[in-house]
DNA sequence: GATTATACCTAGACCTGTCAGGTATCCTCA
DNA sequence: TGAGGATACCTGACAGGTCTAGGTATAATC
């Protein structure tokens, strides 16, 4: 319920992040990613299918997250995914980098 | 010196908000607003300027700010951004959702 | 006179989200 | 039994953004 909707632009700043950080709390699947990025954040994020998918194989690609498939008692097959050593490394990179960004931008609009 | 780098889409996500609270102090060049950007960010921020003056003709084609070309003392020929109403409300939108944005990073890192 | 700093601009490569669509299974309810 | 919705994955075409690497021109410095 708070805040704007978020530029595409930064959507695409938070998805590294964003999907690295809920990993790190446990292994999970594309679909319960989305559910989970939109309880974090009260409603105000709905990230698209078509843009976590491909976020998840690029990270896949860079070795920051790892993916096995399994079948859930359900009988549905998913892909569940963890985060390595690597991409700990990395999370915490983005988050410096983040909150650098986000001191400088608090500067600026601090002295308006 | 603090913080790391920050990613190529994390600078396409600071650009607009910043750019214009930088002109919300008032007007300013482009040129100049490099170097502003480098003091706020204590030097962790480096703008290209192939990366600024397409954000300012943007900014400017969405009347976000107005250009307006003067010469220095100096008898430099300097083209003054200032930024317009529509921009005051753009950068309030820009800043609500960074910070909302923020607020959801920082719930999910707080429970790694 | 040569170099550096100032001051603006742009084209092409590359990357990423959005939109729209596809496939398939399981559950609910009539 | 059958229809619809939720689950669960994937991809292609497009638009829009930065980065690299160039370009032009003037003022200041050595």
């Amino acid at each position: 319920m708070s805040g704007q909707l978020p530029s595409k632009e930064l959507v695409a700043a938070s998805s590294r992040p964003l999907v690295l950080a809920v990993l790190a709390q446990g292994e999970n699947y594309g679909y319960a990613l989305l559910r989970e990025v939109e309880r974090l954040s009260g409603g105000a994020l709905t990230w698209q299918e078509g843009m976590l998918y491909p976020v998840l194989h690029r990270l896949e690609r860079e070795g920051l997250i790892e993916a096995t498939w399994r079948t859930a008692q359900s009988g549905r097959r998913r892909k569940y995914y963890s985060i390595t050593r690597k991409g700990l490394e990395v999370l915490q990179a983005e988050r410096s980098a983040w909150e650098s960004m986000d001191t400088t931008l608090r500067k600026a609009w601090g002295s308006i």
